[in-house]
DNA sequence: CGGGAAGTTGATATAACTCAAGGTAGGTGG
DNA sequence: CCACCTACCTTGAGTTATATCAACTTCCCG
């Protein structure tokens, strides 16, 4: 169930890169094919990484392979906070995607690091809400509204997802997620140019779904 | 809906106390009554808070009354991390509970701290699974068993919460939990004594149900 | 002892899932 | 360059898990 076709993942170190005033240090960039995996479940947590460009989905398994997709990271956000010495989590590149690897300063001393962290955690304590207690349509308008935003509120939405990995997102299948947004489309609250470009005309009906 | 009749909230501050070795210096000791706010959503955001004994929700509403629990916190627990100026949760004591305040070290520098807040983001990216991807069983043995670990491991786990904050932890009515708690009983899984009194009888049966 | 909130159990309704059949689009090889 | 192939997506029909509505029970607490 939810098998992901096993990633080609090659992954090229560019040259060590120092900036002074960022209060981590970038370092390595790095390349990784689509659908590659950067770290699994059960292995050394390591590095912070930034997203340079492309899309990374963060996920855990249950032992007969259902999928919970706990969080989309897109370009310019930060991942791979962990709290043990070893990954809880599944991290794969959705799309082509760079990162830079972060150097974690010592002591983990940094209020940003601390900001970063905390901001992880609201935003899933907040996506608990949708999943826990909104019907397919909100979780459907509550996906969308949170991808807009994080694209600088354009009305041209880019899903760098598969249906699957919404539904694994929003806690449904993807027969369902593909038949709430034909009923927001009926509406005339999207457009669907093509299946990853979504076009939001009427935000404010969202913004309205989601309660 | 889920309307929580309103609290009597009598908070005395306790004269303050300072420990030299704690990472954190707990200064005020605060009591509060059953159902008593702490703090509510769209507040100023202040310190943090241990919890000397009893217990506390957090949570969030919808516009219509909806309401996820995201947290349960218990004896020994610290919670009042927020990432902006304002809280984004409400946190209420849901039995007597004695609160210890904590001063924030300047500039949010301690890895202790660091390693709380990550363990609540964990955390709640593991609960996000079980809502999201569970069944109405699996979601109460869960339940059950992070109840039964955060108390010691012991068979006889102690609920400071109601039928409605469960299911509104879980993501489900309270009839949904009722019945699933009567089937783990008529199994012989669990025996329930009172209705917030639980006995587990077979922990392994419960560890396989959560998959 | 009485009243009310909390919890349980039963009957019915419904939203989402499952199974199944097309449709669409992007990539590859002829 | 076109046609095929495959993976992704959409839509439809029927099933099912959980919600809803309702009655009854239990347990506090005054």
């Amino acid at each position: 169930m939810h098998a992901n076709a096993l990633a080609t993942s090659r992954s090229i170190h560019a040259p060590a890169m120092l900036t002074s005033h960022s209060f981590v240090r970038p370092q390595l960039l790095t390349y990784f094919a689509a659908e590659a995996e950067i770290y699994a479940q059960g292995e050394q947590s390591g590095p912070l990484y930034r997203i340079e460009y492309g899309a990374v989905r963060i996920y855990r398994l249950l032992g007969d392979g259902r999928r919970q997709v706990v969080a989309f990271h897109l370009a310019g956000e930060t991942f791979g906070f962990e709290a043990g010495r070893n990954h809880s989590f599944f991290a794969e590149s959705m799309v082509q995607t760079g990162l830079r690897v972060l150097d974690r300063p010592t002591g983990d001393q940094s209020p940003d690091l601390m900001a970063l962290a905390l901001r992880g955690m609201i935003r899933a304590q907040e996506h608990l809400l949708v999943v826990g207690r909104q019907n397919a349509v909100e979780r459907v308008a509550a996906f969308l509204l949170d991808m807009m935003e994080r694209q600088g509120d354009l009305d041209q939405v880019e899903l760098p997802m598969t249906r699957i990995d919404i539904g694994d997102y929003l806690g449904m299948t993807i027969e369902t997620v593909s038949r709430n947004l034909a009923k927001l489309r009926k509406e005339g609250i999207i457009r669907i140019p093509t299946s990853r470009n979504i076009e939001i005309v009427k935000p404010a009906a969202l913004r309205r779904l989601c309660a």
